[in-house]
DNA sequence: CGGCAAGTTGAACCGCCTCAATGACGGTGG
DNA sequence: CCACCGTCATTGAGGCGGTTCAACTTGCCG
C-alpha cells in the first residue's frame, strides 16, 4: 500500500496516466518491475552498442543520453531520456544492441530483464498497453528528430528541440510553468542537433536576444511559447498528448 | 499447402528467416495475415500523419516511402519500405499517426488491423518473435539514419544509404550480386538524405567517377563494395544480420 | 513526334564549421 | 580564504560544403 502511494506521484506514472489511467493492479505490477533500483553517478555507461545485454531500464531519477559513435569520434545523440522513460526495450529484441546509453547526471534506474517486461505486458493488459504506447511515442520522437536534422535550420531545430523537451518534462510532471532545470551542455546539444557547440552557442544567443528562450546556468526559461512555436513550426501532434 | 509453397520464396519469409527459421504453423498463420492483398498504383497515399487509421501493412510488392511534411512544403523521408517490410505497426499504437506513407511504384499490400496482428504475435510465438525482431530492426535503421543526417557528410551519407539499401534488398532475397533495380529519383534521395536534389546529383557523380557505385536509369551497380564501405564508415552491425 | 518529368551543370551565395583566444564558473587543496 | 585548475561558455575571423537559381539536356511515354 505504501508503495503505491509512493509510485502515484512518480514521473513514470504521470507519463503513463496520460495515455490511460492506471489502476491498483497496474501499479502493483509496476512496483514489482521497479523494485530493484540502482543509483549510479553521472557519466556512467550502461548500454554499449554491439553489446548483448538483454535488460531494459526505467529511468527513475536523473538524465541520460542514448548515442552512437563513428570510428573517428564523431558522436550523434539520439535522445535524452528523462525520469519516467523506459529505455532499451526495443533494442533488447535485437541480437546485438544498436546504440549506447550513458547517464549525464547522477541517476537512479530500475534494471529489468527484457523477457520479464514482456511477460508483465502480456499479463497486465492495461499497464502493458500504456508501456507499449510510451515506447511508441518515444519512437515517434526519434522520427521527429530525423525531420529536425534533415529539414530544419539550426535556429528552428534548436527551438523545436527545446519546446519538445519542455513538453516531455511537463508530461512527466516535472515542470509546471515555463522554467525548468536542464543539465545539457552546449556540447551535448550540438551532438544531438547535428551542430558544432560553437554554433549552438550562437543560436542560443539569438533565441535569447529575440526574447524567446534563455538557457543559462543549467536553467531554461521560455519567455514566449507562442513565438518559439511559430519559429520552430512546432506541431505538438507527434507527442500524442490528450 | 499451395499457399505455403508460394510464401516460401517471398521477401517477407526471406527476411524473417534471417532471424529464426519459420516452421509450418508460422507460415500458415502468416498466410492468414497476408490473405487480403490489395494492388495500388504508384504515388498512392495510404497513411496520413494525424490520421486515426489503426491498420498496418505488409508490403508484398513495390517500393514506398514514409515521410513527414513541414507546413511550408519541406519534406523529410524517414525510410523507403521495400517488399517484405511491415509498416505502421508501431504508430498504430498511438492515438494519431505520426507520419505519412505513400507508394512510389505500383505496389501490392496486405492490410491487417493492428489488433489482429497483436493477437497473431501472441498466439504464434516463433512468428511473433520474428515480426517483433523485424520491427525492431527497422527502428534501428531509423536511428542509423539519424546518425547519417547529423554526423556524416553528403558523400559519406549517400554511400552509407546505398550500402544499406543493398543489404536490405539482399536480406529480402531481392538481389544476388551487386546490381539491383532502384526506382528512387534524386528528388526522393534528397528528401531522405537531407540534401537538395542538385547536390545529390553532384554526389552521385563523384561516387561514379571514383568508380564506387553507379545509379543510372533506375539501376544501381556497386563496383567496389569495400571502397564504398570504407568511405561511408559502414558498420553492418545495426542491421543485426547473422 | 511532342510534351513533361528527371537529370545535369555552372555561378553566386550563405549557413554552419573550424580554429583560436578569452572569459566565467565551480570545485579543490593549500 | 584564496589560488589554481578544469570544464563550459563566448566571441571573432576565415573557409568550405551545400543551397539556390537558372538554363539546358536526356529519357520516357503516349
Amino acid at each position: 500500500m505504501a508503495r503505491e502511494l509512493v509510485l502515484q506521484d512518480t514521473p513514470i506514472v504521470w507519463k503513463l496516466n496520460n495515455f490511460i489511467p492506471l489502476q491498483e493492479d497496474d501499479l502493483q505490477e509496476l512496483a514489482k518491475l521497479l523494485s530493484k533500483t540502482r543509483e549510479v553517478s553521472s557519466h556512467t555507461d550502461l548500454l554499449q552498442e554491439g553489446g548483448t545485454n538483454h535488460h531494459c531500464y526505467f529511468l527513475v531519477e536523473g538524465w541520460g543520453c542514448r548515442y552512437k559513435l563513428l570510428s573517428d569520434g564523431r558522436r550523434q545523440i539520439i535522445d535524452f531520456p528523462i525520469p519516467g522513460d523506459l529505455l532499451g526495450y526495443r533494442s533488447s529484441l535485437l541480437r546485438t544492441r544498436d546504440h549506447s546509453f550513458a547517464t549525464i547526471t547522477p541517476a537512479a534506474l530500475a534494471e529489468v530483464p527484457a523477457n520479464q517486461l514482456t511477460q508483465a505486458i502480456a499479463e497486465t493488459p492495461r499497464l502493458g498497453q500504456a508501456l507499449l504506447w510510451a515506447v511508441s511515442r518515444d519512437e515517434a520522437i526519434i522520427v521527429e528528430h530525423l525531420v529536425n536534422l534533415g529539414r530544419r535550420t539550426a535556429l528552428e531545430r534548436t527551438a523545436h528541440f527545446l519546446l519538445e523537451l519542455g513538453e516531455r518534462l511537463r508530461l512527466a510532471g516535472l515542470v509546471s510553468d515555463h522554467n525548468f532545470s536542464c543539465p545539457l551542455t552546449q556540447d551535448l546539444l550540438g551532438d544531438a542537433l547535428g551542430l558544432s557547440s560553437v554554433h549552438v552557442n550562437r543560436v542560443l544567443r539569438q533565441l535569447r536576444e529575440r526574447e524567446l528562450v534563455t538557457l543559462r546556468h543549467k536553467e531554461l526559461v521560455i519567455h514566449d511559447t507562442q513565438g518559439l512555436r511559430t519559429l520552430a513550426g512546432f506541431d505538438i501532434g507527434y507527442l500524442d498528448q490528450e
